[in-house]
DNA sequence: CCTTGACTTAGAGTGTGCTCTAAGACTTAG
DNA sequence: CTAAGTCTTAGAGCACACTCTAAGTCAAGG
């Protein structure tokens, strides 16, 4: 049995709107979709499944051009897997960068709410909050570090 | 000694361009900056930390609101800094989910990698390569799961 | 003196990725 | 028979975050 969906009921279960659907076969995000004899999308299991692969792509920051690239080698040389390895490599470490900083720069404001912390706790003790030199984590050590000047934001 | 930087100074260390730090300053991100006697922006050091703190923010994702947000509560109320230190939780934790997001799709797509190196391997081998069902790892399950029929993208 | 170059402003333009509109066909329910 | 609802298309519009332009000021170097 071939289920076979609507764009609604696509768009409600992967997430994208009816008009992003349309808009990713208009770009050959997706191959051209079979039709009902009414002229309406019919989705299959094997349209979902790429759709949500791509949508992975997406959700990771591959931009639509790299997707259409992927899209037209997978159309294209359907048997001739290497390039789409290679193209899915370059994107894995693009993404890997990507979180590395993402990870080093959320340490960094972890540390302003931790001081923050600190801040409100002198001040139920305090009698009028005397504010202390400003210390940043960067990017290149979190530990030994030059005093800015007064700086408190 | 303060240092005076100029804008272009600043570009250049801080990685924005002359156009962006006069972006951020005309809404509201970064506090008008003092100027020199011909009406030239002479960044200081706290200026410099400032922009480099935001930048974190931008990087991770935070909308150029919530950061005018930020840098309001900085400005009208630098001695209250418990909103700040709310405002930094809510996005730290909007940052986590992503992180896991992406991580999770990129689990996705090193499966797909391996797949694709199998594929290449079996290839050299094989006589003509008949494509095995593929299967795909999902948000619910990695292990169990159904086949798909004949997807081989 | 004059050119080069960095700066100023207000405001227009750009790229990305959607997101929606208009006009029309078709199906189903009342 | 009609109205509501869902689909189609081509193409316009939008939000975001820049990015650049135009027109002008100023200072230093040749």
């Amino acid at each position: 049995m071939e289920t076979e969906l609507t764009i609604q009921q696509v768009a409600n279960s992967t997430g994208l709107s009816v008009h992003t659907l349309r808009y990713y076969e208009r770009n050959g995000l997706i191959a051209p979709i079979d039709r009902a004899a009414n002229g309406h999308r019919r989705y299959s299991d094997q349209n979902i499944a790429w759709i949500e692969f791509l949508t992975k792509l997406r959700t990771t920051g591959m931009p639509i051009r790299q997707m259409q690239q992927f899209a037209a080698l997978v159309r294209e040389r359907p048997d001739e897997v290497q390039e789409r390895r290679i193209l899915l490599e370059v994107h894995r470490s693009a993404v890997q960068k990507h979180m590395d900083q993402l990870s080093h720069h959320l340490a960094v404001i972890d540390w302003k709410i931790q001081h923050y912390q600190e801040l409100e706790k002198a001040r139920g003790s305090d009698q009028d909050c005397i504010y202390p030199v400003q210390e940043q984590p960067t990017t290149s050590s979190i530990s030994e570090k030059r005093a800015r000047t007064g700086s408190i934001s």
